[in-house]
Formats: C-alpha cells, sequence, structure tokens
DNA sequence: AATATTAATGAAAATGATTTTCAATAGCAA
DNA sequence: TTGCTATTGAAAATCATTTTCATTAATATT
C-alpha cells in the first residue's frame, strides 16, 4: 500500500501542489471504498471528523484528482458525479451496471477480455479511419436490479 | 417518410397527448439533422420562425420524446444533454465518438456488428450474473478529432 | 361549426449541482 | 523563523433544467 500513497504524493509535489489535510483526507476515503461516490457524499462522510473542510475544497480535491489521473470521474445520470480512485497499478478495467431504479451500481469485470480486444481494434479502425487520436471510453448497462425488477 | 411520420403522430395521439405546432416543429428539427442538438440549440433553430414558442416547452416536448422511446438523450460531458432521434426502423445503431476538445461528435457503426454479438453476450452473462434486467447500453470513445491534435 | 374539457404552453421563479470570488490561512522552500 | 504563494472556506454566482401557475389551444362532443 505504501507504494500507493508515496505515488500520488510524489505526483502532487511534482507538479508543484502542496500536500494539504484535505488532500489526505479525501484520497483516503476514495482509497478505502469501492463505492462510487458524489463531492456531496464525501463532504458527508468527511464532516464529522473534520467539519472544517468545505465542500468547495472537496470539488477542487476532487477536479485536481481527475485531471492528474489519478481519479476518474463517472456520470450515471443522476445528476451528480461520481468519483473512483484510479489505484495505478493493480486495479483491474472495468464497466458498470446500473440500475435506472435505485442507482445500485455494480463494477464487473466479466467478459472484459474479450471487450479489450474488440476496443483495441475499434480504437484503431476509428483512429485510422476518422483521423482521432482516442484517449478513454466509457460502457455502460443501465437496467433494472434484482430488488427494482420486482 | 410518411410512416415515420404518422408512427409518431399515432404514439401521441395513443398516449392522449395532443399534436401541437411545437411538438411539430421540434419533431421536424430533429428529423432533419445528423446533428447530436442540445434543448438550446435546438430552441434557438426555430425561434426566428416561432419566436412564440419556449426553451421551457422545448425540455418538456424532448422529455416526452424521451419517454416515449422516440428520441434518444445523450451526456457527452459538457454540461448540455443532446437529443437524436431514434428513427424507428432504419436508423442503425451506432456510437459516438466525441472529441473532448471542440465537442465534435463523430457517430460510427463500424465494427458494430462484432459489438453486437460482444455486448449481447455480456448482456446474458450480467444479466444472469448480477440479476439485472438490462434495457440499454452505452459506448463512447473520447479523444482529439483531427484538427485538435493539431 | 360552436362549445366544453383539459392537456399544453410560456414567463417567471425555483432548483440544485458545480464554480467563482476573495480575503484569510497554511504548506514549504530558504 | 520567515516569506512567498498555493490553498482554503464562505458566500455569491452560474447555468442547465424543472416547477409553478394563469392562460391558451387541441380535440371530443354537441
Amino acid at each position: 500500500m505504501h507504494h500507493r500513497h508515496s505515488y500520488w504524493k510524489d505526483k502532487l509535489k511534482g507538479s508543484g501542489c502542496r500536500l494539504t489535510l484535505p488532500r489526505r483526507v479525501i484520497f483516503e476515503v476514495l482509497n478505502s471504498t469501492t463505492k462510487h461516490l458524489s463531492a456531496e457524499d464525501i463532504y458527508f462522510m468527511i464532516h464529522k471528523k473534520y467539519p472544517g473542510i468545505g465542500l468547495t475544497t472537496v470539488y477542487r480535491t476532487l477536479d485536481m484528482m481527475v485531471r492528474m489521473g489519478l481519479v476518474d470521474k463517472f456520470d450515471f445520470g443522476d445528476g451528480h458525479s461520481r468519483y473512483e480512485l484510479l489505484e495505478a497499478q493493480d486495479k483491474q478495467h472495468h464497466h458498470h451496471l446500473i440500475c435506472t431504479k435505485c442507482g445500485k451500481v455494480v463494477d464487473y469485470t466479466d467478459f472484459i477480455k474479450e471487450e479489450i480486444a474488440l476496443v483495441k481494434q475499434t480504437e484503431e479502425g476509428l483512429s485510422k479511419k476518422y483521423n482521432f487520436k482516442i484517449n478513454s471510453h466509457v460502457t455502460q448497462f443501465y437496467g433494472l436490479c434484482d430488488k427494482c425488477k420486482k
């Protein structure tokens, strides 16, 4: 785990950014959950212990982490952006399965292998045909979860 | 073309909705472009000829068309929802390639065949494993277009 | 065609997530 | 310890979208 901590701290310092309490706290929250938290979620989670940290700072910090390539930002269509730590080395590429009723999100890695091959092939084809430099892709499935199906 | 018109008009009537001027105008705009318009885009496009049609109505009409399954709503990450007519019979399933700098969007259908197979397989697997009823999926590629690559 | 019913409309106000502003604070290099 | 300046929190601003509500217009009925 330590290597992961130093990784982002170094990256921060390297860009002339400072290692502050809010940044450490927000990183820790992201680092200790598998959930897809919104800025507000994080704000409330840390507010009891760190009432001094404002929602503005949470937004700013998440933004910074996204720009640094440390965090991924997702939109599941419910009006709140969600943030997820990209654990550089050991995190598997995964996609999302979203319940449109209750908002439940499942990370799945099934079929990812086949998909990676297809995506790579698609990326190459599209890059060539449309002259795009492709940087990322999103695949999401929407539906009703176990409970919401009734 | 006529069959397409009657299709949506019938669907409208069928749900006890009325065929109004704003609805006809907004449908026509969507029906005569391949672009991915936002509510505001549509509002400005029709404003000269129909200054009486308000932005609120554009939003309401688009919403209704989405609920009716006539229109698809997309989020390309620029803070504006985009709307696209689903031309029931002849529209090919397609995905989007989005330039993160200028916002240019390319519809592509390349590799769609392979993808459909994979998606079907994934859907079945996920449905079973996670007990989801999957209704739709989104695949988008993000990158830099020809010009923005420089 | 005239009328009655009620869905649909537009203007203005409200909402709510996110951003910006700005004066005060706190990392960190010297 | 000091000084520089990045970072912060609070409050205000933004801005896409929604809601409210009195008015208008589509359509079924007469």
